[in-house]
DNA sequence: TCCTCACCATCCGTTTCGGACTATCCCAAC
DNA sequence: GTTGGGATAGTCCGAAACGGATGGTGAGGA
């Protein structure tokens, strides 16, 4: 009898670590959404605490405790899991999108472009750096993640040219 | 005695577009924000409602109300408003920075990259041609907004281009 | 006159957010 | 061994956002 739940890009989120981890614990969780997918999609930490136990109940994640110590809540896909995920990435993703991005909302309101262009310059020269260090550093790692990577890349890039332009 | 609220990106959407039209009620932000800084910041209209109320309360915003008819309540800024979004325009902006795009979610989690392209190019081709259209339909617009839907359109280019290149 | 459709607004249950707070563990210094 | 500090790990809860269901109002046409 297991709990109905919708699953929400939250979700996919974290049977999506889960299946490139194997298995974490919530607070692994957070430090893999720091780390990867939450350079574009943040996710509160509070919601990698419930968002697990959640998926649990509905039979997607099994649940290991600790018997000692601090008894923490390992995680990891089930086969219903695996399922979900496979089925998501093989659908059609969803239209809504979105592009949060407070500089260029202070631009749109009349900011004065060129101061603002100073300091955006700051910000996205040092996040493609980050990337590009990524990029590098990082041997192996899988094809879907390389290529969000270099998606990301190539939106700072054009970050820097749109604001390149503004500077002068 | 006016009521202390915090203001967030929201609050300062509303300002910012009552400082552009003037005097708007809540139905008038919805479409304006529909056509305009929606497109890259979703608010969900009931926001609308009740965000220039609470604005309201606490002096950014005068509020007029029809007499007769349907009495619906036109907002404007008061000195105190405009003052508050010329701060905030002139003050660095946040950090805080998303790109919520399913679709690289899905990239990233390991869908097929050719046949998501494929969906991805066309969802953008969409949105290029719209942004374009906005562009060389409206004659006279602010600055600010020209630039901002540059940026849009930039960003867009880079979308065409970079799922171009999973597509073959 | 009545109907219908577009316009307009409110409500309210659910989900998300994010920050404050607490607990635990490890290791080093005393 | 005991104390203390910093990194680790988890919980909680009020506030805000969300979004859909619902309902009223008015203008124009049949």
């Amino acid at each position: 009898m297991k709990e109905q739940v919708s699953l929400g890009a939250t979700s996919y989120v974290v049977l999506g670590l889960l299946d490139l981890g194997g298995e974490a614990t919530p607070y692994e969780l957070k430090q893999l959404v720091a780390a990867s997918v939450g350079n574009f999609w943040s996710i509160p930490h509070s919601q990698l605490y419930s968002e697990p136990a959640r998926l649990a109940r509905a039979g997607y994640l099994s649940e290991r405790r600790e018997s000692g110590g601090r008894r923490r809540k390992h995680y990891s896909l089930t086969a219903r899991g695996r399922r979900a995920l496979k089925d998501w990435t093989a659908s059609p993703a969803e239209r809504h999108w979105e592009l949060r991005d407070p500089g260029l909302l202070k631009l749109f309101f009349g900011a004065d472009p060129e101061r603002l262009a100073g300091e955006q310059l700051e910000t996205h020269r040092g996040r493609l750096k980050q990337y590009e260090q990524l990029m590098n550093g990082l041997g192996e790692m899988p094809e879907g993640t390389r290529l969000a990577l270099e998606a990301g890349i190539g939106h700072e890039r054009e970050y820097m040219r749109f604001w390149s332009k503004l500077a002068r």
